[in-house]
DNA sequence: TTTATTTATCGTAATATTGCGATGAATAAA
DNA sequence: TTTATTCATCGCAATATTACGATAAATAAA
């Protein structure tokens, strides 16, 4: 019955949060997501190239980051080309800005 | 011998990226921040009240965001004041956006 | 000292994640 | 059509995470 996140005591927002930090919460993905920013188009091949993962855990973690919304895949031939999403990416940038610029709001400190 | 991160494959930033993003994984831990940013001082037990999760459930996420140095406690009585460390905040803040802000150095788009 | 209050830790149960070999599916090349 | 290439999916094994009851530890109050 345990090891479950009992989301429903959450806010959508806390669960976003949670949700695109767990995409993020892998060197893998970080690696991933790095690369893609870096190549600007991408295959999978290149991937397990670059990151020294076998192929089925590579797509995996693609996979992942596809069903988030962070990339997207486009099939070319035999290959898929891999993309960041620039608009998810826009607003995952402005969601987890808001969340880590929370300190400017604060002023004093108890401890 | 699996479900284990191959973090020697990784750069020292891409795991403490991946690290930091595991402390925001959880709803529960993001609304623990939320709220000692908020409140600006805290007890455990507040949290409790807070958050609709039993008190070793808040505890054991309390040392988990405490073991990354996000925040820190203090003992009070009976009672632990816990608190963001702002330094910390800061430096986290910063890792982020720069990985986040990765966007802006890019131009063309492929698929 | 005894009792109450508050937080930490232990132990356990259950789900989630990670990794990869084997294999399947899809397309391209021969 | 046969073969090669590339990526996805399946199935499994192992570790990690989440949650909480029971209990310990620490301090305050009586």
């Amino acid at each position: 019955m345990m090891g479950i996140t009992k989301s429903e005591k959450f806010s959508e927002e806390q669960n976003l949060i949670a949700n695109i930090a767990k995409a993020f919460a892998h060197p893998a993905r970080v690696a991933i997501l790095q690369h893609l920013f870096k190549i600007d188009a991408c295959i999978c091949g290149d991937l397990v190239n670059e990151i020294g993962l076998a192929q089925p855990t590579i797509s995996q973690h693609l996979k992942e980051l596809k069903n988030l919304g962070l990339i997207k895949g486009n099939v070319e031939g035999t290959s898929v080309c891999y993309c960041i999403d620039e608009e998810v990416w826009t607003s995952t940038k402005q969601l987890f800005m808001t969340f880590l610029d929370q300190d400017s709001m604060t002023k004093s400190q108890c401890c």
